[in-house]
DNA sequence: CCTTGACTCTGACGTTACGTCATCCTTTAC
DNA sequence: GTAAAGGATGACGTAACGTCAGAGTCAAGG
């Protein structure tokens, strides 16, 4: 339970905001105690979130409180999509900077800008559109669902090759998890690891030492392949590394 | 000289705005005709430009009205701050675009968020800190065994470093993709380049240019890679492949 | 036990940046 | 010459709070 000024600073909003989503019905605490204070659960905090999130893509007030309140609400689908338009607000922004650029250089240059150039990034218009398709895609959901197929097929197309590299993965890379107290140099990991390559120039590309090693690294280096991987234990993505490079080395 | 509609349609703001703006005295055009229409020059566009700028970061009218009218207004100086703010903006969108990701991902695996996780990117104050933060490591990187600690710091990585992570893998990304036009070997794109090699050096272990180059054939020839990477555009591997490779030449 | 300062409550009016008529006048195209 | 399109001027409406005012509540310290 947390008392409105608490909230207000998790949130960076005014206590006032608050009184505000609480008259208009649109946030409302658990619970208020004998002397009037509101009392505000994580349950409370989670719709902050989603007010907020609408809000910073341009709904109204009620619009969000429609939404949430409508028993189909889907929070999932209703974050990817606030995703999509916070990156085209992203988008907006950057044209934006690079208008400023161009500014900068023409007045540099002492030249003249093209009347549009000037404004490039302004225009909401393509972020509206795509508020009045997500509040249609919404009210219809039962409809046919157009959109998301496109979006399936991607999916689908890529959904094969993933599962069946998921599974040769997720078997190849927990016999050597459970391996790691023997050191990366264990013969059955080595071994491992020469499937492993295998089944990349099988079903990818001629995964040569070079670019295994490569691999390798990159287990290390991107985060999100790395927070993937390392549920298969504690360093395992360096573990993985070391054993790729000992794997290319005995190789010449 | 131009109507009003064309002025209203060139900036994307509506005919009533120009009115307020002419009434508040924040834009007047240069000269009305006999019948009372506005017209307007280049000039005054200039002025709205810079008017809608000082919007986007988040000025009130009468405020941007005594900084243009300021008879010491340096329209470039004020372009500058305008770019530093509007990258502000947008790191603060890419923080709320990861919160919704790891709002997702909670979600996903039935997590419970922490309080103040649920609203990161939308108070300013943690983009504060988290430059704080960054400035901090930065001054001490010239500290002692990096290299050989990187295995040990990535282990103690949490949350927060792989979002800061993850934030300055997609600035670059997007920078670097929002100047594909001019080619991979646009000064900006390789200056990008040469940070994120030097980002990966820092965080994570020695970025020597075989290395990297091995890095651009993988975001090519590794689908699942490429599969996440090409959200940045159309062949955007390939050509970040190409980007790096070119870095490399000329590191020579 | 009482005080004090930080916090909270409920109205109620103010503010910003336009949106939205209503009514009337110009200009342009056929 | 007439209609459609665009322009002008009030005047009122509105959204999302900000900003007091006046009063009660709570936790710590003297």
């Amino acid at each position: 339970m947390f008392k409105i000024k608490e909230v207000a600073e998790m949130a960076g909003v005014s206590v006032r905001t608050l009184h505000h989503y609480d008259h208009i019905e649109l946030l409302q605490p658990e619970s208020v105690t004998t002397a009037g204070y509101r009392l505000y659960t994580h349950k409370n905090l989670e719709r902050l979130q989603q007010i907020l999130f609408f809000k910073e893509i341009g709904f109204a007030l009620d619009e969000i409180k429609s939404i949430l309140d409508r028993p189909d609400f889907d929070r999932q689908r209703a974050l990817r999509t606030h995703k999509k338009l916070l990156m085209e607000k992203k988008e907006r922004l950057e044209k934006m900077i690079l208008t400023v650029e161009n500014t900068l250089r023409a007045l540099e240059r002492d030249e003249r800008m093209e009347n549009e150039e000037m404004f490039k990034g302004f225009n909401m218009e393509d972020i509206k559109k795509h508020q009045e398709k997500y509040a249609h895609e919404a009210r219809e959901k039962y409809g046919k669902e157009i959109v998301e197929q496109s979006e399936k097929r991607v999916a689908h197309y890529n959904q094969n090759d993933w599962s069946g590299i998921q599974s040769k993965m997720n078997e190849l890379f927990s016999l050597i998890a459970s391996r790691m107290k023997f050191g990366p140099a264990d013969q059955d990991i080595q071994t491992a690891i020469g499937e492993w390559r295998q089944f990349i120039t099988d079903h990818f590309y001629e995964c040569t030492p070079e670019i295994f090693r490569g691999l390798g690294e990159l287990y290390v280096a991107d985060p999100r392949f790395t927070k993937n991987i390392n549920k298969f234990g504690e360093n395992f993505a360096p573990f993985l590394r070391e054993a790729i490079n000992i794997y290319c080395d005995n190789l010449k």
